[in-house]
DNA sequence: AAAAAAT
């Protein structure tokens, strides 16, 4: 059954109380009249909710269902023959929110509660891990279900942490001393002796020399030919000038690099989490840090400010993620008021956009849970009532968009004072224009003196004004070897002529794997889709013209494989992980290195073959071929004209 | 140009 089919029937009202009520045709309640024809019906009703792998925003005392919700998004990586970190993609199973595997299970497109309650135990056969957890810890599936009675808030956590024996079985860590990593009787792995002190690491530091970039091809950007306007297509871009300062968040920062082979053998146990993070993270298909998180995860838990880049996919959610909820809890060990209703969050994940920001939660949510810390998402385009009730019962963590918690917070209702850990991911992009005054004013309203943390495939000094005023001698840190050599991702380019495009488009898009195609502006995503779709490939748009719902959806879709195409501006370029997007399509070659290798990282995951296809009117090549440089990436190019043979073949991976 | 606030 499809959500199209079911959308119909969800005649029916789809309020929030439903969450009680599950029955097995509820999932037919898709939003159809929330969808941007607005309708009355709430957006983001529980169902929709379920619909969308949600769940985490718990409705009033219930408690979202971990097997739910609790899809990591975290991305995959490559292998060791790269230089990266790496382990089998399989291990990896939980991945993404939006994975195949999840499809295979028939998970995305049933209800939640469907699920828990006239389904057989999908656990049993789907995700053998779960079965690490003792018996006498209940399985998700029963411990949570949408149709049990309200559980009240404050019994959620007990519950939670009551029930399990890993906590006390937990190697004894004394908090007290905290910065120091507790090895115990660990076999000594010596961590400490491959990685230079902490005082020896590169430290961030504006005034430092700069340094250049082994081979990378740094061009001197005041030499850089001023973007020619003359040479463009006298009709779009014309408004868009790129601005100058590009120049100097082109800047890399100085980091320390950490090596796959350094990380090799090590346990996130090594790195300071405890048992039931570390069980957690395996829940999750993470068994053993990737070298992101090896790098990042020690100087998390010490306290300190961090800065922290890998490249697209590889596991930065996670370097993040679990110190910080380790941390929380150290912080808090001995406060009897830790659960205390009403209590305001102490640790705040700021990300570009709401997907990504659902797509974190589902990360770091059942890694907090595990340990009996709540999150809870805000962001814009939905109602405010669920958010604003769950900050009313009391939160740990809050992970959302700028907008809303700005609004949130400048209005009162989301007290920002006791946040001590800040993370801004896609930090650099959270710094730029746009992001950075509403980011700067929501960190001027944490606590003073907090743990700020800033990650990104493509962290450069472009985050330099914010690094200066708000961290403290941060350290930083970043994956060796991360260079197009030992990516998995090929990229093409097809130069064509302006009027080909479409034709091209279409037949690039025909193949049967997973097309997702980037466009620079909505109107053309829109019409790329409606195009894609008159020419019988079913294919969704993706942009900010839509409602959160029809976004969800249309990403759900894709996800799902229900369409094979889904059309996007930039929103979908950073940090969305869709399980085996066989291409990136760019239908317009953006205009920034950076937003280059963010779209291009949508493919190439899990150490899997990717490619991405960049479409090219004559007129735009100089300006592409800078573009490439800037980002150190080699492509071959291919004067195409539709119809040619490369077209297909391209299609068909 | 896109994104991110508007119950």
């Amino acid at each position: 059954m499809s959500y199209d089919k079911r959308a119909p029937q969800g005649g029916k009202k789809n309020t929030t109380k439903k969450v009680g009520g599950p029955t097995a045709k509820h999932r037919g309640y898709k939003p159809e009249a929330d969808s941007a024809r607005g309708g009355k019906k709430p957006r983001w009703s529980s169902e929709q909710r379920v619909a969308n792998g949600l769940g985490a925003e718990r409705p009033r005392g219930q408690r979202p269902e971990r097997a739910e919700d609790g899809r990591p998004n975290w991305e995959p990586r490559g292998k060791d023959a790269r230089n990266t970190v790496e382990r089998a993609p399989a291990a990896r199973k939980r991945d993404t929110g939006y994975g195949r595997d999840r499809d295979d299970r028939g998970y995305g497109d049933r209800p939640r509660s469907d699920r828990a309650g006239d389904r057989p135990h999908r656990l049993a056969g789907d995700r053998p891990q779960r079965h690490s957890y003792g018996d006498d810890r209940p399985r998700r599936d029963d411990r949570a279900r949408d149709d049990r009675p309200a559980r009240s808030y404050d019994e959620r956590p007990r519950r939670e942490y009551g029930d399990r024996p890993a906590r006390d079985e937990r190697p004894a860590r004394s908090y007290d001393d905290r910065p120091r990593r507790d090895y115990g009787d660990r076999p000594q792995r010596s961590f400490d002796d491959r990685r230079p002190s902490r005082d020896d690491r590169p430290r961030y530091d504006n005034d430092r020399p700069r340094r250049e970039y082994g081979d990378r091809p740094r061009r001197d950007y005041d030499e850089r030919p001023r973007r020619d306007y003359g040479d463009r297509a006298p009709r779009a871009e014309q408004h868009a000038p790129r601005p100058m300062v590009e120049d100097v968040v082109l800047e890399r920062l100085e980091a320390q690099a950490t090596l796959a082979s350094d990380v090799e053998g090590m346990t996130f146990g090594d790195l300071g989490l405890g048992q039931n993070i570390v069980r957690e993270l395996a829940e999750l298909g993470a068994t053993s840090p990737f070298a992101i998180q090896a790098a990042t995860i020690p100087d998390v838990l010490s306290g300190g400010d961090v800065l922290g880049r890998g490249r697209t996919g590889s596991g930065k959610t996670i370097a993040f993620g679990a110190p910080l909820v380790e941390r929380l809890l150290r912080m808090q060990a001995g406060d009897n008021k830790r659960r205390e209703f009403g209590r305001a969050p102490r640790a705040l994940i700021l990300a570009p956009t709401r997907e990504l920001a659902l797509q974190i939660d589902r990360t770091v949510q059942p890694i907090a849970r595990s340990v009996g810390l709540f999150t809870t998402q805000i962001y814009g385009g939905v109602p405010y009532a669920r958010q604003l009730g769950a900050l009313e019962r009391g939160v740990d963590i809050v992970i959302g968009t700028p907008g809303r918690i700005q609004d949130l917070s400048a209005s009162g209702r989301l007290d920002l004072s006791n946040v001590v850990i800040t993370v801004l991911d896609e930090a650099d992009h959270m710094c730029e224009l746009g992001f950075a005054e509403p980011v700067t004013e929501i960190l001027d309203r944490t606590a003073e003196g907090g743990q700020r943390l800033l990650f990104s495939a493509t962290l450069d000094k472009g985050v330099a004004d914010i690094v200066d005023r708000y961290l403290k001698d941060p350290a930083v840190h970043e994956v060796a070897g991360e260079d197009q050599a030992s990516s998995t991702i090929e990229h093409r380019v097809l130069l064509l002529d302006q009027r080909d495009k479409q034709e091209v488009l279409i037949e690039l898009a025909s193949g049967p794997g997973k097309k997702l195609v980037f466009a620079r502006t909505r109107a053309f995503a829109e019409q790329l889709a409606d195009l894609l779709d008159d020419a019988g490939i079913r294919a969704e748009s993706i942009h900010g013209d839509l409602t959160q719902s029809r976004r969800q959806r249309a990403l759900e879709k894709f996800a799902n494989g229900r369409v094979q195409a889904l059309v996007a501006t930039d929103v979908a370029a950073r940090g969305i992980h869709v399980d085996d997007v066989s291409l990136v399509i760019q239908a317009d070659a953006p205009d920034e290195y950076k937003a280059y290798l963010h779209r291009a990282g949508r493919t190439g995951r899990a150490g899997k073959e990717g490619t991405v296809v960049t479409l090219v009117p004559r007129n735009r090549r100089r300006r592409t071929e800078e573009l490439l440089q800037r980002a150190d990436i080699v492509a071959e190019w291919t004067p195409v004209v539709p119809g040619d043979e490369i077209i297909r073949e391209l299609a068909d991976r």
